[in-house]
DNA sequence: AATTTCATGTAATTCGTTACATGATTCC
DNA sequence: GGAATCATGTAACGAATTACATGAAATT
């Protein structure tokens, strides 16, 4: 999820780490930062897979003195990293339609095919479905003897999967009137 | 969170590991079942720690022989576990406030003091509050320059916590009401 | 008797966090 | 020149998953 998002951000624009990090953030929810133990060994990994390149930090021109390693690291999306962004978007395996997979895949749906967005809303659309139903038949099911606080959540819950559900389809809708 | 789930649910009635997996899965949203490489790990170490108690199955009773140990182990809450249930219920740190933390307390709220309840609730709220105005913000800052996707995306999340914020206030007027 | 469902468990791995630590830059 | 913020990184740990493996009970 984070290799996604931040190949897809770096897609946009060349970015640094701590920049990246505050794009990330205001991505989805708007809360809940990612962390620098995560951010950089990802960055790392992706750099040596050969998705990104990170320019190392220049010594200070002309001195002699073998400089720290330390500073501002631009990253960049390669040729390879592009491909394989497309690919990973593409991938519309199950967690594609879990809250944060399939947040991460709408975030780049611009960059994404339009089959692929198709299938992408189809299946979160189905996933939530599921959820609601279970949820309603939880509270057929138990009926009365959810106690008060039980029976709010659940009914809270199967009203924002509704209200998701309609969203989703309406969406879909578009996305077949405009791109079909 | 698995904690309190286990040691929740276990309150309500003693119940074996495959059973406990079952109502786990329904408690809150209803999809993704805790898996057993999570379940019972985390049941042996509650054990370890005096807050259940595990009942060994028996051997096919007057036959010598030596049995598997494997076979329904029915778990129970003992009177430290029941304790320390409800010191977790009582713990209000920023992880309550969490969609998965803030779940797993209202689950068992009719467990929970009132004056705590009162408190996650608030908690709760706040926490949704804020996520809804950096939303709100990150839409008028960034204003057009967001693609259609990304929008709806926003949109979308901005009204349900806008619908969230207002259950949380109607449960709090709830509380306020009939328990202060 | 065979198959499905119930039931328990372990090992390896994944994906992230927290706590720690350092250095560079900007602002007062 | 001191403080705040920007910027990068590592080590230890945590909480869960997946894949694997076994066995008991119920159903057909």
């Amino acid at each position: 999820m984070l290799e996604i998002a931040i190949l897809g951000l770096l897609n946009e624009s060349p970015m640094h780490g701590y920049e990246l990090r505050k794009r990330l953030s205001t991505l989805l929810g708007g809360l809940r930062a990612i962390s620098y133990g995560s951010l950089y060994p990802t960055l790392r990994r992706l750099s040596e897979a050969g998705w990104i390149t990170e320019e190392e930090p220049l010594d200070p021109a002309a001195a002699g003195v073998a400089r720290s390693r330390r500073g501002k690291r631009v990253y960049r999306l390669t040729a390879e990293g592009k491909e394989h962004l497309s690919e990973l978007l593409a991938e519309v395996g199950p967690d594609a339609f879990e809250d944060e997979g399939f947040g991460a895949r709408l975030a780049f749906f611009a960059q994404t095919r339009a089959d692929i967005r198709l299938k992408v809303l189809e299946g979160r659309r189905r996933r939530v479905e599921e959820q609601r139903d279970g949820l309603r038949s939880a509270m057929t099911r138990t009926g009365e003897r959810l106690d008060r606080y039980t029976r709010q959540l659940h009914e809270h819950g199967l009203e924002s999967s509704d209200r998701e559900v309609r969203w989703l389809t309406e969406l879909i809708e578009q996305e077949r009137t405009h791109y079909s």
